[in-house]
DNA sequence: TTATCCATGTAAGAAGTTACATGATTGA
DNA sequence: TCAATCATGTAACTTCTTACATGGATAA
């Protein structure tokens, strides 16, 4: 499962350019997961070269032509497939979480302001989700992106509440000469 | 921030092998982050050669030499550097959630079935974070426990009290030949 | 007797990002 | 006037994983 498999199920609901594809999956799975045109085009040719998508170039007056992508019957098979065989797991990789993990190495201040920014982001990310909901869309866009506001909700929630764990450590440390 | 600043994290705590830099890691992250040999021993090599850790080889019999690590005064300085520039986003990737986005194309037998491994894998997952829980454990550690615990639950909850919203889609859906 | 632990390392490859190249249009 | 939107693509690079190579000791 990996980029090309995300943009033919994009295409499953319906033709679409590299373009579009990329805004719908921001749109679908907000800031917690997102694609590159780097990714996305190359995965495209490839498709193309595979048969699991047809392109139609639409000429456009002083822009490159739009190339738009179609599901063809095998792509649609194979999509079945990829789906179907979802095992690895899921993963995560959060460079503050590492940061927090040594914390006693940083001043207290440092500690904080890395906390503070970090829940900054989460807000954000948590708001951008909010926006992009439709009351309107499908059941399985509203269960992702109902996902993606709990867990964001947890993280706030567990920040605000034990961020004491890590900003009271450099104080009673005793490797503490590292202050800045 | 990479596995060199997590190793040179890791021998903030006192000096280690690259295998005993490994299983720290295990039992501090758990299951929502790792690192392999392979990316664990090259890190260790490159920080050697720029001087950020010193090694001591300790010959054993009917083993390869067990190398230990210590981290040097430049490479506390690069560790506190590395800390404090934390700024990347954290990164989520789940196939698991891809799926569920296509449910539909899916027989919902099928995407209960998944539902169904993905809770057992979360809960699993949640087993090992409170194995590894010490209450005598350092705080940040207990911090990054708390974290990982949190947000699984938090999935866990969704996960049992969404489902529905993809399970009945395939019943609905126009697009239900796909089925197996 | 079979799996797991200990212990290090390399090579090949997967998978993606970032930066670059190009460039008009539109809205603030 | 400045940023964002539309629109595609390549090349270099980063980063990590997987598989392989080696092999004794110990516990179930």
């Amino acid at each position: 499962m990996d980029i090309k498999t995300l943009c033919l199920g994009v295409l499953s609901f319906g033709p679409a350019s590299g373009y579009e594809i990329k805004k719908q999956v921001e749109r679908i799975f907000g800031p917690f997961f997102d694609a590159s045109f780097g990714s996305i085009y190359p995965a495209l040719n490839a498709l193309t070269r595979e048969g699991a998508v047809s392109c139609t170039a639409q000429a456009q007056d002083k822009r490159p032509d739009k190339k738009v992508y179609s599901l063809t019957e095998s792509g649609r098979l194979k999509l079945v497939a990829d789906l179907a065989a979802t095992s690895a797991r899921d993963r995560f990789r959060s460079e503050f979480l590492v940061a927090m993990l040594f914390a006693e190495l940083l001043p207290p201040s440092r500690v904080s302001r890395l906390i503070d920014e970090r829940l900054t982001i989460y807000r954000r990310e948590l708001g951008e989700i909010a926006a992009n909901q439709r009351p309107d869309a499908p059941a399985a866009e509203r269960f992702i992106q109902g996902f993606g506001e709990t867990v964001y909700r947890a993280a706030i929630g567990y920040l605000e509440e034990n961020r004491h764990l890590v900003e009271g450590q450099a104080l009673l440390s005793k490797q503490n000469q590292a202050a800045e």
